[in-house]
DNA sequence: TGGGATTTGTTCGTATGTATT
DNA sequence: GAATACATACGAACAAATCCC
């Protein structure tokens, strides 16, 4: 399915925010048509991973700093939502499945890259699929790709790692049942996320984050284009 | 555009839940090809106001009464970071806005109807267009329409209203910036609209509902609902 | 159970709009 | 600034699956 195969490819960072998706070259990778192309990248586009322009074609989404911020602040209360529903309520069974992810996390943190960091993340959506609402889980899976675009735009090379000890502090929190402190934890576990990706230093101000702003919309698009005719190319 | 209508159409139940959507009888109602109404119908479901099943076509969404708790969790922890995001932040201008709005709830109140109910959504909305934040206003524009079409199935006929008061009581609230109270105030508004929505009675078990649990993908429906058994009372 | 009618899945061609030289 | 090259938007037609009798 394209659909899968280009999500991944963006969550993998293999695709670059801002990488331009036109329809035939993709099209003719999977050996599908455009239409099945399109459908796939208007799914993206509803997950927040793609932007899609009138007859300008899509691209990776390149969020700016501002949607950054917004994805943040949601991610953060959605994922003490569902810590507190699954605080004091994990079977053994689940605590289990908590415990060996754990144990690849710490494993893979020897060897360090790409894989720590997938688990790093792929723990918060086990947490999320654990709590059986689907619709929780399936907002998670949502911020949490956004926030991997995110991280590749503004985060350090390696800033997603050095979370194994917050995600064991968490397993015991959970298997206690003290429900403010696995919000706490939660809370400062994903500020601490948030701080690693230098998302609180003053905005860089990156010339693509400006100009992706005005490449959006129709009316601001315009707006662009009028301002460019005035200026010196 | 194709897709607003159907939206509109559902949201204001001219669509009832489990309606069958094919492709050609909407295409020639709006006067336009199965393309731009397949493309319609994948946003649709992306919301979760449509189903769409391989080969058998869209229907209009009919949530399980499962699903009906889970939007509800989700929009309650949603709408109080909304409320918390504002508590204390508001200019002058934007709670001229809300009191605005709440001027017209009062006034379509004595009147009743669909006007009142369509208010009394909609005074939710400007809550999180407020908050500035884009992702946020996204989703709880989604789970409010999703929760219309929740109360649409399982709710009284005239349920939606009576909620002038609490309104009021939660702008008081968002001006003084308590935040706490504003939280509390939200959770018990919604607590108040999902109760009388019936929600928490017991399972009616609509055998559509049942049915409809087991059209989807069968595994993962299956799989959910075992998750699911060991919590919840 | 089988076959025709109906509906969906997919492709591809043309029109239209955008970027470039 | 106009013409050209290119990519997308949309629709008609064909292929495949499902539904209904």
């Amino acid at each position: 399915m394209v659909y899968r195969a280009l999500r991944h490819a963006i969550i993998e960072q293999a695709l670059a925010p801002g990488s331009k998706l036109p329809e035939d070259a993709i099209g003719e990778q999977f050996g599908v048509s455009r239409t099945l192309v399109r459908e796939a990248l208007a799914r993206l586009e509803a997950e927040g991973l793609v932007t899609l322009r009138r007859n300008r074609g899509a691209a990776v989404a390149y969020p700016s700093l501002e949607e950054a911020r917004d994805v943040f602040t949601v991610r953060r209360t959605m994922e003490m939502l569902a810590v507190e529903l699954l605080c004091g309520q994990l079977r053994e069974h689940d605590i289990a499945r908590l415990e060996a992810h754990l144990a690849s996390e710490e494993d893979a943190r020897h060897r360090g890259g790409a894989e720590s960091i997938r688990l790093a993340g792929e723990f918060h959506l086990l947490l999320a699929e654990l709590t059986g609402n689907a619709l929780l889980n399936r907002y998670v899976n949502e911020l949490a790709s956004r926030c991997s675009l995110i991280l590749a735009i503004y985060g350090r090379p390696h800033s997603a790692e050095c979370a194994v000890q917050e995600h064991r502090q968490l397993i015991d929190a959970l298997r206690e049942g003290d429900i403010a402190r696995c919000r706490a934890l939660m809370d400062e576990h994903l500020a601490a996320v948030m701080d690693r990706a230098l998302l609180n230093r003053p905005p860089p101000r990156d010339v693509r984050d400006v100009l992706a702003r005005y490449a959006e919309t129709g009316g601001l698009a315009a707006a662009a284009r009028k301002t460019r005719k005035h200026r010196n190319p």
